[in-house]
DNA sequence: TTGTATGCGTTATCAT
DNA sequence: ATGATAACGCATACAA
């Protein structure tokens, strides 16, 4: 592979590399006639010029990178998506790496992007029990950073949230209305501040009902968790009448082996899921799911990081709490209901 | 942000820039010892190479670099997963980028990536209307490239792929053999060669059975182009017995649609799907579907990468086509069949 | 075994 | 308005 580079098309054109590079630079101490000349022959020469070059001496490259834990299920592809459509408006390319929800994994995927100078990041993190002393390094090194979703609290930095608390408050509430008592939250990894804070909400909508609680399950945030966490329960005779689940594929896994095992969903076992994903519609019966607004998660992730790369020292660190909803549906509406 | 080069370790030990990079290089020419000490001072002063000069010099990145289309549906992220596990084994980073379906940022996504020198690419195409110049320069200027998925036969480059045909003949024939007549395909994007392929094995399947052949609707790959597919029809009251989808996520688009308007399926309307997505098990009525090994398609395209990439010269390109199976479930069983 | 010097492709700082 | 030259951080051919 032969690159062409200012050198070849200043000897071509018999001027010097300097005045090469400044016809591609926009500055105004170039003549109009030699600049087109420049940018003219170089385009014919199919000339591209060289990022790595660039970035060695400008230490910036137009580069963000973005780091999730998972992208089968859509929450994070949606996402990415809405933080695409902002940074390439203004000219940024996205790299997009994920960790398959190990930190090791996520640590290398993040000094890559940082060592090949990514102007900034957007990070979901994979758990949150070795990452703090890293990423206050980066914080303090100045490299501008915004987490989303899944963040620790201590982080100087920019974060987009959802209120957990208030929507997993809501998601019980809902279910404690329509009449149920002895609910079960299946709830997710267990060192996530997102788990906790959906734990805190059902929680809460018990304290609020003067319901007595219920039991809490960690399972993880997979279909497979799901399915087994159920099969426990059947197994242990411990079937609750309805189930919080930390996420719609736990949701989804639990109510099939319910399903498979004759029961009745929701006359047996009422759901409600999180995350509405695209699943949720579809599924049989339909479930109750409390939706994130993923697009504009993303966007205003990207908002966040541009403002901080823009207005590097100025930049205040925000946290962004956006707002959801709760879809009902077949799965946790209570017919029997006096 | 300041970074600690090798300069700043040569300075502090005393030696030359050169000893620093040899003691990094495990090259022979240098004391154990040296060695040593100029590893354990790099690694007190934290030291962290930067690839952004080993690249301008040694023009490769360790860095692998995956196009595709679209993540939203679960298919291609599957994928990645499985070639990012065979890549990470040999040390390669796995950058993602994601097209949107769409040949301009196709283009600008494959472009970052080249310039940022990745040492090979896997590409997904989105579409296949311009692409072709441009691909076939890149594999003139020898850069490893592998496709998979979706591709251009022309190519001089190494794919893999799916039967489509084969698998497209066996689903309609599945729907044949059920007895259902007035059939209709719902096909992906026109300009495909696998949505071409499919096609080819729809109509395959009724000359073997001297079948009328049904209607072919072009739609698209998401769950709205299968809704709105699926209203037309009951609008224009032309409405099949059975129809093969070009995708699980179509296939629901329409189900959804025939149910909210009173048909029954597969009592009235039956189906197959494409693409054994996560949804398929799930839906209400299950929906038979076409499973790819999207894992496996994943680990061959990375390996085929490595091959190309660890023997340069004598590569030779190679089509790899794997098998799948059709998962049949209640949306295309008859139960009315004499 | 180690040091010196050169170059990778650019931009930036001086001159001219 | 243009040219010469020094960086950027590293690897490497050559010299010592």
């Amino acid at each position: 592979m032969e690159y062409i580079t200012i050198k070849d098309i200043a000897k071509k054109l018999n001027v010097s590399i300097s005045t090469v590079s400044r016809a591609f630079n926009d500055k105004y101490d170039i003549k109009k006639e030699t600049r087109e000349l420049v940018l003219k022959t170089a385009n014919e020469m199919g000339y591209r010029p060289n990022p790595i070059a660039k970035k060695l001496i400008q230490k910036r490259s137009y580069n963000i990178g973005i780091v999730v834990p998972e992208f089968v299920n859509s929450f994070f592809p949606e996402v990415i998506i809405g933080a695409q459509e902002i940074l390439h408006q203004k000219g940024y390319q996205v790299l997009v790496m994920q960790s398959n929800d190990s930190w090791e994994i996520e640590l290398k995927n993040v000094e890559t992007l940082v060592d090949n100078m990514v102007d900034g990041l957007i990070v979901s993190l994979s758990s949150e029990d070795h990452n703090n002393k890293y990423y206050n390094s980066l914080i303090k090194r100045g490299i501008p950073i915004v987490f989303f979703n899944r963040v620790v609290d201590e982080f100087e930095a920019s974060k987009v949230l959802f209120d957990d608390f208030k929507w997993a408050l809501f998601a019980t509430e809902h279910l404690i209305i329509q009449g149920y008592k002895n609910i079960t939250h299946i709830a997710g990894s267990k060192n996530l501040t997102l788990t906790k804070n959906r734990i805190k909400g059902f929680k809460a909508a018990h304290r609020k009902y003067k319901q007595e609680l219920g039991s809490i399950i960690y399972a993880g945030f997979t279909m497979e968790d799901g399915e087994r966490v159920a099969l426990e329960m059947i197994e242990k005779e411990k079937v609750p009448r309805a189930i919080f689940a930390a996420n719609d594929a736990t949701a989804i896994g639990a109510m099939k082996i319910f399903k498979e095992h004759g029961f009745l969903i929701p006359d047996d076992v009422a759901f409600v899921g999180f995350s509405e994903s695209r699943l949720a519609k579809n599924v049989s019966p339909p479930i109750s799911s409390v939706e994130q607004p993923t697009y504009d998660i993303g966007q205003s992730t990207a908002k966040l990081l541009l403002d901080q790369i823009e207005n590097k020292g100025l930049h205040i660190p925000q946290t962004l709490i956006l707002n959801g909803r709760l879809n009902i549906r077949e799965s946790s509406i209570n017919l029997k209901k006096v």
